[in-house]
DNA sequence: CCCGCATCTGACAACGTTGTCCAGGCTCTA
DNA sequence: TAGAGCCTGGACAACGTTGTCAGATGCGGG
């Protein structure tokens, strides 16, 4: 008795508490090191009689091969990183789920974290990856200043980033065209004769958020409609104050007939807000939302393919892991505009 | 030239893409190996003035601590994995989010992937993540036999089940009040005068849509009412399938005049349905979907908190883990009811 | 001036696996 | 029957890190 004890306490192989190694397989099937090595990884010039005393030892003992062992010996780890902002968003899920596709097809595990829209998290979590050694980085960028990466780059780390470009740093992006999709969303909303039209989005620092910003100016001008600072919202995401935003614009004397927001959450507290009014406003949103056609109106929205973002993505990165990816470069993916109601609301007064 | 081409080419040390070790931060310091790990892990006996040179030959070279190794000689990797159906369900990403937040408060990062509601899948998934030697296992289980995973839970991989019980094996569980909130869903429509209700819903050999099930027809039960076979439909999910489903209840000459809907999926195709039909039909989903509030009328579910159950599963997994936590479990967390309309319809006709 | 002690540093082994290389036994041919 | 060649199996080193332990250095006290 004392004696499993002791043995517990002192020896290093009780560390994956007590799972056996190679070694034991070898010591209970009779045969070397190296057999078990062979048979366990399917490599030839093994005898079926030996292979099946090994394969036995293996099921007796419950044998599981250490992939950290194998990692450290072969140096690709067969993993690869997905940093993004919350898996909580409906918009990243599918995302996600693409990059786990293809990292599947090329029999790779998916590791991945969320930055709460926070650079220093963002950095912290980028580099507990690369400590782990994923062959490759899919990432979402909360920051804007990538140069951290330099050294992993260097080292042969592949890397892409979606959503959002790189800052600061050469990498290859995927993103959707942002500008052009709320540039749409926008002139789409002038066509049916808005011409006060409301803007709320995200904090300009955030890049998609920006050039959405710049689609709506440029919508704007277009039409040779001068915009009014006081039809922008910008920087406001929690439903408390994007709820305040839209009610200060439509409480104006001269109000906005239509209002264009900048993703997903904003677009749904704004419907709330919305359904709670007299008069008809008008409505594009930015991103698809599950629902929005079931709403009266039927929501209009600017919609990007997250799962397509997510698919090219890791197919880049991939294709630099195999070598047939050469310089990085930037993919913009189309948006799509969905009519069903919101926006094609006349103005109304 | 040919120098480091052929150093390139034959060097081990080029696996990592010549990724500096602590030997090359050492020799480039002009200190000991050991010297540089202590400053790396910020271990005290280091002289300020020794721990400047080495931080400086770490900037330098851009070092970055192989995490492998360390897992290798620590025997643990500071990461848990897990596996959850699909990524892209909504229902999973606050679950996900929930079990990442609790694994970063213990420093652990998190790797997942999705089973697609595939048993081979899901072990294939689960026995890879054990070969990486994570800490602990959060699983919704895909299959109903966990035997596989006897020689793990020996070896002290921590395990916990969520959402769905394991199957032949005895390890901690945290689920929803499937029974009971299926049970007060259907009541609920009793109450409100229903008499002939449907049920559609997934697969029963899936725990969750069994209980359900078993919910419904407990209700059914209570209040006398004989539950017609017709009136149910099992193992649909595809939005095609329950459209039929759905459809073919509300053709029947005595038809259901209210209808309970076994997941969120099913409840979305349903509310199609249900919009195109000229009289009122009463529902009730199982699982809360977005915008459910602003729909007319206002989806009456039966919801279940998917946070709470993936942070309470990831709290005992690291309880499990400091040893807090000894005897596996069964942990059933309550649903709530929440009334928006469409489960308060009275019968038409 | 030397000894003892505390502080700092480095040599070495080990973690579990895989790649390299060689030994031994076998078959086949000359 | 001897020699060549093939097939199987095993010994050994290496991957990059950390724990152990002992050596070196410096300082104060006897």
């Amino acid at each position: 008795m004392p004696d499993t004890t002791r043995r517990a306490a002192h020896l290093p192989g009780n560390r994956y508490g007590n799972r056996p190694t190679m070694k034991d397989v070898a010591a209970r099937a009779g045969v070397g090191l190296k057999t078990v090595s062979r048979v366990v990884n399917g490599e030839p010039g093994v005898t079926p009689e030996t292979e099946r005393r090994v394969q036995e030892a293996i099921d007796a003992l419950g044998f599981r091969r250490n992939d950290s062992a194998r990692v450290l010996r072969k140096g690709r780890t067969a993993s690869i990183g997905l940093v993004l902002e919350d898996l909580a968003d409906p918009f990243y899920g599918p995302l996600s789920r693409a990059v786990e596709e293809v990292a599947r097809a090329h029999g790779a595990l998916l590791i991945n974290g969320s930055s709460a829209e926070d650079p220093d998290r963002e950095q912290e979590l980028v580099l507990a990856l690369c400590a782990r050694r994923v062959d490759g980085l899919v990432v979402i960028p909360a920051g804007d200043d990538h140069r951290y990466l330099e050294p992993e780059l260097k080292a042969g780390v592949a890397t892409v980033f979606v959503d959002r470009p790189a800052g600061r740093i050469d990498a290859d992006v995927v993103v959707s065209d942002n500008f052009g999709g709320a540039r749409d969303g926008v002139a789409h909303l002038i066509a049916h004769g808005h011409r006060r039209i409301g803007f709320i989005g995200d904090m300009p620092r955030i890049h998609t958020a920006a050039e959405r910003l710049r689609g709506y100016r440029a919508a704007m001008e277009d039409a040779g409609i001068p915009a009014k600072d006081s039809w922008m919202s910008l920087g406001v995401t929690d439903p408390v104050r994007v709820r305040r935003a839209a009610e200060e614009m439509l409480a104006d004397p001269n109000p906005v007939t239509a209002i264009f927001t900048g993703n997903n959450r904003v677009t749904v507290t704004v419907i709330r807000v919305l359904a709670e009014q007299t008069r008809g406003v008008a409505l594009v949103g930015f991103d698809d939302i599950e629902l929005a056609d079931l709403l009266q109106p039927g929501v209009t929205v600017v919609a990007q393919d997250a799962a397509a973002l997510g698919r090219t993505a890791a197919e880049r990165l991939f294709r630099q892991l195999d070598g047939t990816l050469l310089a990085p470069d930037r993919i913009e993916l189309p948006t799509r505009l969905v009519t069903r109601g919101s926006g094609e609301l006349p103005p109304s007064q």
